[in-house]
DNA sequence: TTGAAAGCGCTACCAA
DNA sequence: TTGGTAGCGCTTTCAA
């Protein structure tokens, strides 16, 4: 700005004027900075002005699992559309569920004072955080609730929606119902499969027995645990997919079968309607998740007080044809011995 | 930072050594400092360092299409891996291929004095990038080569990978073969239809009469380009999809389709091996691409010079069943009349 | 081992 | 309409 100023023969003070666009400057001034400026290829320093104005970087912070997932980049697009027209920018990084990794992500933001912090927490305790929100860093909660700190949050109805998802299969004359899912100590999870024990029992099925397997991180050791389940004694006759990767991992063992049994699964995704049979799902709008964390956090950085807000994105049950078959539909499967027997 | 200094009551200079890990400083000075520094919940600002050590922000600019696209939010993915463990965080953006929202997106990068810059570029001229580069700015561009511009570039081989992938087709005995692309102005449209004409002219085939189908951008107008080719008089018995979001508009087409044709689809996807049948793809890895732009870029960030490099990812054919339907397998489509006709 | 002072690039404030 | 000066929070340089 010094050498624009030199070239244009002018005082900093009007070069600063002139790229900050203030209207007390003459038009032939304002021309001869602006020559001067493309002359010199002239970008102002955010770093200076945000450190004068005692402001925040024009950035939001949005940690997640990971940033390849759809689910979650749905929500960076969402995040992304909401705050375009504010200028703000948004850092996407990736947890791996690594409450460490995550702890170092957030304090890396907090650090270049980002002016708001979008998380999906990992388990573990998020204290950390109140020093910041005290000091005037906007925190939304995204997907799961914090541990041990208030703070605004969005989450997914998901209780709801799984009782809706299992509650569909029911209508269908399915009795027994499996449940694949991630670690229990993941909110959504235990929320899901609350709502699917809820179903369940109000179904006058006995949920303490139901064919229910956790700890499925992936497609792999979800395709895994729906074989097991098919491979019991008395086998379910559908299945409830807890999110995404499990349906996958159920579709790669249902590819395998014969005939497959019913699927529901919690998340939408693109190719859901051109599988076969297509993939009945527990479907709510991914983008407006990301685009409602961006409206609280924005209320928060023009001032917003007040105590902790919570939203809830409303799911539905997609009907597709996997989700409506009926019990006597699908076959008892043929007894496979597991591959170690045979 | 001053507040801290005299919490402790100690110098300015002092806390500053103590943030920063330097070495001398008295074991009994630190601990009063770290005391203060958590009573007061002091954070160091990032602004004021990078401005005083004449330093770039330790974050990397990523401007794509849409992050939500699982293609680039795998690329996203492959850099932000590639990046952690020197402490760069990764701003990502879309342009929607609006150069304006680009050039936006950019300049606003550059104000933030990102240590780099990761593009995929829209069609039109890059060189307002030029000045930024002259001026130390690390750019490389991803999966398209700049216009106008000199610079480190990261390609995939569009042109061999689209060849193999219908000389794939063709070697199933196919001699009508489609194309179904984005619009040709796309460098990599463009590069993917060159391979496939060069394929057909290797073959004998009259590449200026082939099925042609250009100008679709998302699922449904691939959708119905697809359909367009399957009606007409001399329908093709094999059909390359130029990328992600063509294959899945052709699958959208063949679904309502008692046969489908055979299909090759450039870009690979999830859930690819479990539709039916399976799509075979002109596949690559997606994530290395984004490794590999961020390794380059990272290489002019440590002060690299020369001349810019050019990187190209190779491709290969992986067979599933979709690509490798005969010919004579292929029923001749029943002629449908079109809706309006009907 | 510790501290004082200067200055990074910019804008707020006051003066002309 | 313009310009000078101070100072944002930090690190660099030099001195003690």
């Amino acid at each position: 700005m010094r050498d624009v100023a030199l070239e244009a023969k002018v005082s900093l003070k009007t070069v600063s004027r002139v790229v900050n666009g203030e209207s007390s400057v003459a038009p032939v001034t304002t021309k001869q900075v602006q020559k001067a400026i493309s002359r010199l290829g002239y970008l102002r320093n955010e770093h200076a002005r945000a450190l004068r104005q005692q402001r925040v970087l024009q950035m939001l912070g949005l940690v997640t699992e990971d940033v390849s997932n759809p689910f979650y980049s749905a929500i960076a697009r969402g995040v992304e559309e909401e705050v375009r027209d504010r200028g703000l920018l948004v850092v996407a990084g990736s947890s791996d569920e690594d409450p460490a990794r995550e702890r170092a992500l957030l304090e890396m933001l907090c650090e270049q004072r980002v002016a708001g912090l979008l998380v999906v927490p990992t388990r573990g305790d998020h204290g950390f955080l109140a020093p910041e929100i005290g000091h005037g860093t906007a925190v939304v909660f995204v997907d799961r609730p914090p541990d041990n700190l208030g703070a605004d949050t969005v989450l997914l109805d998901n209780f709801g929606g799984a009782r809706s998802g299992v509650e569909h299969l029911l209508s269908y004359g399915h009795r027994r119902v499996g449940f694949v899912g991630d670690l229990p100590d993941i909110y959504t999870t235990a929320e899901r499969l609350r709502g699917y024990e809820v179903a369940l029992a109000d179904a006058g099925i006995d949920a303490g027995h139901a064919p229910v397997r956790l700890g499925c991180h992936d497609s792999r050791s979800a395709a895994a645990a729906v074989r097991e389940l098919l491979e019991l004694p008395d086998p379910p006759t559908a299945l409830f997919a807890c999110n995404n990767r499990i349906t996958f991992g159920a579709l790669q063992c249902f590819g395998a079968m014969s005939r497959p049994v019913a699927l529901v699964g919690f998340d939408d995704f693109e190719l859901a309607p051109l599988l076969s049979p297509p993939v009945t799902v527990v479907s709510y709008d991914q983008a407006e998740v990301g685009r409602r964390a961006a409206r609280l956090v924005c209320d928060r950085i023009d001032g917003m007080n007040g105590p902790p807000r919570k939203s809830v994105i409303p799911t539905t049950v997609v009907a597709r044809g996997s989700g409506e078959l009926k019990a006597r539909q699908v076959a008892a499967p043929r007894r496979r011995p597991a591959r170690t027997r045979g």
